[in-house]
DNA sequence: CTAACGAAACTTTTT
DNA sequence: GTTTCGTTAG
């Protein structure tokens, strides 16, 4: 290999010393342990660059990060400095690693290269058939509930019975039965052909433990590198530990008081068992943060001190002063949404790209009074957090045609079309689902079918609907396919169904120009599954300002940041206020939004909610701040 | 057997 | 706001 002509000095400028030391030196197990905004991204981006820079080849290396589009907006800025796009790299979530894994090297495990991925509401739908025929006699959990208890077992690799013996003592008495259940959802998954989003990490850690294939893929990956290591689970974890397995070098960054995610088993134990889990592991820590002022700093400083368990963390800027945090008092939710919708109108009237401001809170509801103001005012917006744009119940109806088409044994799919068959009810649906089971092929099913003797209604919408699947097989093209189910179908059912029919059509319209980026189904169907795009995040217009849950706003930075419904009934949330553990999670959140704020931070509540009885007051986070660190405001 | 209507009971955070 | 349940008419 010949020397490069730029030398790799180049991605070690714009960096201090600290970082310098992680960048060109991180080889072996390593460990970067630092708090926030002090870079540890900025060091993941220019560790790539060195290392594509020395003739690493992109395809030996994964890059893991908590979303896809943090992977994507790191894979850009290496892209942006070395002036080219890195062909091959491996860049996403677990998940979405774990997914490509499997259609590669799914048949060792037996898993069909074809198999579907079930999202969070199919899991659930799955799960509920499965209760209904275990017949419940005693109190029994939700299939909402099953489905979290199961997820939280798979997440942090314990035993049901131990999950539901330490976090769901009311249900110890029907253990049991509920271990019942998810042997026969296991089953019904496999024959379905489909994998939940945990299967994705499960299988994807059980490839890696067979000798063989698990060695020669981890012989594949030389470099593995993990950003918000934090928040990874146990189960990730062992995954990381098998595919560094044959190189060993494995790079994580971290910062414990970001941990946010332990609702889905993501546990700090990772980070603290690091350098014993891999023998020789070296230690960084990066001490100066730069991205906020001293202002906010002492605020975030003042925030994370309230936690008894917790490292204690001050974090240090080279920034120069700038102005004290602001905490505005309003009177309800609604006049807090008149209050930032007029500061965002005369932000934006002075300049202020709409693209610098960030408006964060910690639940996705909590946004509405807000879009409302802002759609008044006609100020764009984006809304991250909540009900993904591929989980709207109308994106779902024309991708199940798109899945049976793919994969003609996923019922929960067949089940979603027929409800939407005129003239086919329960006693129908039941009964073409009988039919199924016993079906090959979709020739197969669709004349079967017609021995069924259905309703005349029912029979004929049934027929298109077997039309439509059998054009899609012979053109499997992804925007061609949803447009047919659109134009031949859908169209007319949802504007018999609904009011706001106009959107709904608009939003499959959207669906079919991703569509149109996709050559193959599968592949759309992945990222309709994996993906966490928001309604109206593509056809933006202009640059939006961005509305987002603290959760979704991991990593992310604004000149200008609003923390909204910071009240006592909303945040912290109202089912973590009892155990400490949870409540100091919490606290954790309010951190990681304040320090998402380079310049100006605004803090708001407000003292009445509308649809209680009770006052609202500020939340417990704002009144343990201590004196003198953010200004006092009163807006009404 | 299906469709349509209204009441009631949920609604944290995410892949 | 949305899903789920029961009731009733066709
Ligand atoms: N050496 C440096 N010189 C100038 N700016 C820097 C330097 N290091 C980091 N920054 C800037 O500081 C900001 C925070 O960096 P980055 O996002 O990488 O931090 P982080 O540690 O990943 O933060 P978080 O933990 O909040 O995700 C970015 O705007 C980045 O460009």
């Amino acid at each position: 290999m010949t020397a490069p002509l730029s030398p790799a000095v180049d991605y070690l400028s714009g960096l201090n010393e600290q970082q310098r030391q992680v960048v060109s030196s991180a080889d072996g197990p390593c460990l970067v342990l630092a708090g926030a905004g002090s870079g540890k991204t900025r060091v993941l981006v220019h560790r790539l660059c060195y290392l594509l820079d020395r003739g690493v080849p992109a395809s030996s290396i994964v890059l893991l990060a908590f979303t896809n589009r943090a992977a994507r907006e790191m894979v850009s800025r290496v892209e942006r400095m070395m002036g080219s796009c890195p062909r091959h790299l491996w860049a996403g979530t677990f998940h979405h690693i774990g997914n490509i894994i499997l259609r590669r090297y799914g048949r060792h495990l037996d898993i069909p290269q074809n198999f579907t991925i079930l999202d969070e509401e199919d899991s659930v739908r799955l799960l509920k058939d499965v209760v209904d025929g275990f017949g419940s006699p005693e109190e029994f959990p939700h299939a909402r509930k099953i489905r979290e208890i199961l997820s939280f077992s798979v997440n942090t690799v314990t035993p049901l019975r131990d999950v539901i013996a330490s976090s769901m003592p009311r249900y110890a008495s029907c253990a049991h039965l509920l271990e019942a259940v998810a042997t026969e959802y296991q089953k019904r998954k496999k024959r379905l052909n489909a994998l939940d989003y945990d299967d994705l990490l499960l299988q994807w850690h059980r490839l890696m433990t067979r000798e063989d294939i698990g060695r020669r893929i981890s012989e594949g990956f030389r470099y593995v590198m993990v950003d918000e290591y934090h928040d990874t689970n146990r189960l990730q974890s062992l995954i990381l530990y098998q595919l560094a397995r044959v190189h060993r070098n494995i790079l994580v960054v971290g910062d414990d008081a970001q941990s946010i995610f332990s609702f889905r088993g993501a546990t700090i134990n990772n980070i603290l068992e690091f350098t014993r889990v891999h023998q020789d592991a070296k230690t960084f820590t990066l001490t100066m943060n730069y991205r906020s002022t001293p202002e906010i700093l002492a605020l975030a400083n003042d925030i994370i001190s309230r936690n008894r368990i917790q490292f204690p963390k001050k974090l240090v800027t080279l920034r120069t002063t700038g102005v004290k945090p602001v905490l505005v008092r309003c009177s309800d939710a609604r006049s807090e949404a008149l209050y930032v919708a007029q500061r965002l109108f005369q932000l934006i009237s002075a300049e202020v790209p709409p693209s610098d401001i960030g408006v964060l809170f910690r639940s996705r509801y909590q946004a509405a009074e807000l879009e409302i103001e802002l759609t008044k005012l006609r100020i764009p917006y984006v809304v991250r957090g909540g009900l993904r744009f591929f989980e709207q119940a109308h994106i779902k109806d024309v991708i199940a045609f798109l899945r049976v088409a793919e994969n003609l044994r996923e019922e929960i799919s067949w089940r979603r079309i027929f409800s939407l068959c005129d003239g086919i009810g329960k006693k129908s649906l039941e009964r073409l689902m009988e039919v199924l089971a016993k079906s090959a092929t979709l020739e197969e099913f669709a004349a079967a079918v017609q021995e069924l003797k259905l309703p005349a209604r029912g029979e004929e919408t049934v027929r298109t609907v077997f039309a439509i699947l059998a054009s899609i097989r012979d053109n499997p093209d992804p925007a061609e396919a949803v447009d047919r189910v659109l134009n031949n179908f859908y169209r007319k059912y949802l504007e018999k169904h609904f009011r706001d029919d106009r959107e709904r059509i608009e939003d499959v319209e959207g669906l079919k120009e991703i569509a149109s980026g996709h050559d193959s189904i599968q592949g759309f169907l992945a990222e309709a599954s994996l993906q966490e795009s928001f309604r109206g995040e593509r056809h933006a217009a202009g640059l939006p300002v961005v509305l987002s849950t603290i959760h979704q706003a991991k990593g992310l930075e604004w000149r200008i940041v609003f923390v909204i419904g910071l009240c006592a009934n909303h945040f912290p949330h109202q089912s973590a206020t009892a155990d400490i553990r949870a409540l100091e999670e919490e606290r954790r959140i309010f951190y990681v939004a304040v320090t998402r704020a380079k310049e100006d931070l605004n803090l708001t509540y407000y003292m009445r909610d509308a649809f209680r009885t009770l006052p609202s007051r500020k939340s417990i986070f704002i009144e343990e701040i201590s004196e003198g660190l953010v200004d006092e405001w009163f807006y009404s």
